[in-house]
DNA sequence: TTCAAACGTTGCGCTGTCGCAAATTACTTA
DNA sequence: TAAGTAATTTGCGACAGCGCAACGTTTGAA
């Protein structure tokens, strides 16, 4: 999907609040997603033609923690991670959000204020709506709420998994289920393996596995020279997942 | 069990818990509870005349992880925790439910099946609806999906934070900030401070805190010589709270 | 081309926490 | 009351992973 349909349009713009509307957002942008998926033509018309559709840089913030939930999002193209930052100023992710899913939806699990950051991982294409039309979507659109709240509940499902894996396995088991979980995810299948595809530092991965930067650069190393993973700077490239797999259940 | 049945006389479950029967069950019991607090009597008669109504004894499980999700409860008094068990057999809690919510509603995440295993912390009285009542409930009764809702927003925040907590904080500031949650959901004024109103143990406590119970005797112990908290046998008090947050928040 | 900033690697010492083991105390049941 | 079981305490050794520090590498801007 990557750099079809809408791309191409705006130019860099400022990432404080500049929202551009885009020239013409195609239906099939958004019929084949879950949340739409039982919608005709012209609901999904309708939908569209209250979006606001914007780019973000990798590394902008589509929201911030704790600040009034007033739109709603869908992730259409790039990968999000939702950060939570402690009051030392450390980062946590609790998740990511790959495309097609959507975010910020406070008002599905009555919050008036986001709960945690979302950042882009890598350029981004968003669409957002006013929080004003959830009740809307929700009342109208079948299949809507439904599907929100199997997104939230595979969420739910997610951090609890982050739970359990924190609470009982070592650093490199977390380090291994990650990539694993990356790759499922975003996984670019290239000549020597399956590649993260978007840029990931060691920093990035230590926020996930809740360890430091050195730790995740000591394990990287000597998984590369066990040739289970390739990496350039910001790039992983897992070469074999299956010894991921084994090393993830010891 | 089926239809207007209020006693705990139903057979299927497993565990070994004996069973109360109820007199017809309060309207009270209901009406001031979130979920069903905008009903007027007549709805909370009926939804209390569709309810079946079992005591658990303390380490009685109400419903267990990956079993099919047929019913959902609301917890009227005690307390339980919702565990989930790795594949090497510890066991990892994820939350603590106090009375007057709603658990195991694993339709409300689109889920067939519960996410996890739900224990009696301690002696619980448990109402149940089989999960068809669900979608009846939600359609019919005003408040009650916003409310429902709400609480799984507030757990999935809850859940958000034990990572953070894991990710960033050490063995004695986890246990702290354990203490500090359960005196404030099921605290209870003694002479010398505000005991946990259940019995747990120093196993419970690791379980809670990702650590193992040798090291929460020893955190226990610490603090008991310096007049922190007291505890007996599956018993603890909290003497000074206001020691415990600065402790959790170094 | 130069330079600075960001990212990554690696060695070393330290320590928080675990794991094991053994003893003690507190309940339960016969 | 005694025996048995569950919960707790405590000491000690081991080590995974952290923190620090120094250095190497890549990138992008001037």
């Amino acid at each position: 999907m990557r750099g079809t349909a809408i791309c191409g349009t705006n130019s860099n713009m400022d990432t404080a609040a500049a929202r551009t509307v885009f020239p013409r957002l195609d239906e099939s942008l958004l019929s084949h997603l879950p949340p739409f998926s039982k919608l005709d033509r012209q609901q999904v018309r309708a939908i569209l033609d209250l979006a606001v559709s914007r780019r973000y840089d990798a590394g902008a913030s589509v929201f911030e923690e704790g600040s009034p939930a007033d739109r709603f999002y869908m992730l259409l193209d790039g990968y999000v991670r939702v950060v939570r930052i402690t009051p030392t100023g450390e980062q946590v992710t609790a998740l990511h959000i790959p495309a097609g899913q959507l975010l910020g939806i406070a008002k599905a699990i009555g919050k008036e204020a986001y709960p945690a950051t979302a950042i882009a991982a890598a350029e981004s294409i968003v669409l957002s709506w006013p929080m004003g039309l959830w009740d809307k979507f929700v009342a109208d659109y079948d299949g809507f709420a439904t599907e929100t709240y199997k997104t939230i509940g595979n969420r739910l499902g997610e951090v609890n998994t982050r739970v359990v894996e924190m609470a009982t396995q070592q650093v490199e088991q977390r380090v291994a289920n990650a990539l694993l979980r990356l790759i499922s995810q975003t996984g670019r299948k290239v000549s020597n393996g399956i590649e993260i595809d978007f840029p990931i530092t060691r920093q990035d991965l230590s926020e996930l596995t809740a360890t430091t930067l050195h730790t995740v650069s000591r394990v990287l190393s000597a998984w590369e020279k066990q040739g289970l993973v390739q990496s350039k700077r910001k790039r992983i490239t897992v070469c074999d997942p299956h010894a991921l797999v084994v090393l993830s259940q010891v």
